[in-house]
DNA sequence: AATGAATGAGCTTTCATTCAT
DNA sequence: AATGAATGAAAGCTCATTCAT
């Protein structure tokens, strides 16, 4: 009788994979993580990555799904929130700084393919965002309509939005700043609502 | 007898050599950038580079100091003129857009530098940068005292500052954002403008 | 309680085995068949074949076992033909016809063996070549003695026969030529016979 | 100034590889014979035989071509003797067999092409194979119509001569028949002769 | 008896670097 | 000073074989 592997027994071992490689690819980048690493820091022999993806590059898209999806999640969850937008940014940036703080991994690998590597690899990445950005885009565009927030192009402001917190959840950390980045989370937050307030209101 | 080469030639080819690796990087990233191909496309024999510099990575580091320098000679400028920090704030986008358009390679080696590759070679790039947050950093706290700003932390403003006009610079392309990246400039400085500024004042 | 598998299933699973390798190794030569496809196109489990084989030579070595019998059952059976020897060869032509357009992989697996792969593995193919032609040899050793063919070097004059009707089943398929195979056969067993016939008798 | 390589240099070299993996391939086979040890034969690093070859496959092709072509040539050099038909065939079996003697290698890689590997590379040696076989039929046509030699397909003569040849001074090698190679492809011209000769002359 | 997940040796290929010229 | 032919370490990937179930 063969050995019994259940579905998610293998959805465990990929995920452990794809986590291994996360923290490669964050450490050395996409180019110079290799496969012989990942596979020796899972435990696992080399030849085993291959049962579960096709090549380096499908463990690295895979890990972009994973990590493009986490990010959306947050951004789907925080405009839905019933609470005025201040607390939304404010929300928002807590949620950029928790998914740093225990995935820090994600944002570096994130970087990594929209900066550091091939067009090829960024593209998975670049959907991603686009998806967020037009999602968030969207939200703002109506708040607008409100008076919510004040009247701008919205889809540069879910740019800027997005492309700060991306980076800056990375950059303090990168630069050996101290501050703690909760706080600085908390600036960020309360700089962002200010620039984008209604005129009358800049509270918060 | 040994051929004449003035200072002046030495320092002309080596910054032939590294606008080639810039482009080459730019496009490939550092580790798929081959010194092969940017001997071939500079023109020179494939031994000679090594003349110039000692490795890959000291051709890398080099181009990284040209950058660094670029980007910090802006932010020198920019809040060293004597215009309201709000049009300082509008000259720096206006600066970065313009320096983007001619050397566009620049950020993108710059972010491949910091987000793309090893620790190692991150590290001058943080040098870099942490030099250009601490003197933008340091303007901010004296406007901050003078009340020319609103109250906040000095680092933590520099770093969102200069973090995203990076990022910002190359989004809308990377994403195939089709506005004009000059009317970006123009919403970003006035988000962060109106972010930063006093609670009198957030005209703009 | 263990399965109870009888003596002929096991002769019956050995063969599926081996005629799938024979298509495999046909197709794509020994080297590049793979033991994970044989398994899965005979429809039984990866490791199921070391159960029947000790390795992948040893499947290729019961293989040429196959086929080398298989033709050397044709030679014995086409020289104790009570007929005269122009006929005889007529038959060995159309046996071995027959047999490739029954098993044409068994010709294909047989050059490639021979030809295609490293010596330890051609050995048992030249052993039994080494047998059918000893048999033709010493048939025609007698004949000849009777005068029933040319006075010739029995033995060279076997492997050119073997030799010849070996390469000449599968090089019109190899070089796409479309005349019949039949056709061809029987125009190479004229040439044959009318090449070995006594000197007073070339008819044919 | 950089250090001058001549053509010929290239050339020579070139050559060294081809023969060094000629040796290779006749050894184990086209699979087997690997880019290390070419290397190591020739007598260079790994790297170089890629500045003369783009991959494995092309050094095989290259092989197959200089092959191909030695013994097209030899067909060429040997149909337009000014000889009867029968001394024609007699050279033509001495050359082969002084080419097997010089480069038994070269056999070997056909044949090993031919039935060894998989099919896209067999295509360049049954293009050589094609056209000599073409070229020889051409002139056997000839022949009959000039009643030279008995009247039969040639097309199929042809294949059968030179399949016969190619094989016949492989197998006694092979086989570890002892008898001389020379007085074997004597034997073989005499009976290839006899067999396709004119009806009123078999003579020899 | 049968399985197939797991393994790692071994392959081809790339490319930073050296060094004879 | 300049070159580019040569190198070999190192990478991704395949597949015969093992072994827990």
């Amino acid at each position: 009788m063969p050995k019994i592997v259940t579905e998610a027994d293998r959805a465990q071992k990929r995920q452990a994979i794809l986590d291994t490689a996360a923290a490669e690819i964050a450490r050395y980048g996409y180019d110079r993580a290799n496969i012989n690493t990942i596979a020796e820091h899972a435990g696992i022999g080399r030849g085993t990555i291959y049962l579960y993806f096709e090549s380096k590059d499908d463990v690295f898209g895979a890990l972009l799904d994973t990590i493009g999806k986490a990010i959306d999640d947050i951004i789907q969850k925080c405009i839905a929130l019933d609470v005025p937008w201040s607390a939304r940014l404010q929300r928002l940036a807590e949620e950029f700084v928790a998914l740093a703080e225990h995935h820090r991994d994600y944002f570096r690998v994130q970087l990594s393919a929209l900066h550091g590597v091939n067009r090829a690899l960024s593209a998975p990445m670049s959907r991603w965002l686009g998806i967020s950005i037009g999602r968030l885009a969207q939200a703002l565009e109506d708040a607008s309509a409100e008076g919510a927030i004040a009247s701008m192009p919205a889809e540069t402001l879910a740019t800027l939005i997005l492309g700060t917190l991306d980076t800056f959840v990375l950059l303090p950390g990168d630069l050996q700043q101290d501050a703690d980045l909760s706080d600085r989370a908390h600036t960020l937050a309360r700089v962002l609502w200010r620039g984008m307030a209604p005129d009358q209101d800049v509270s918060a």
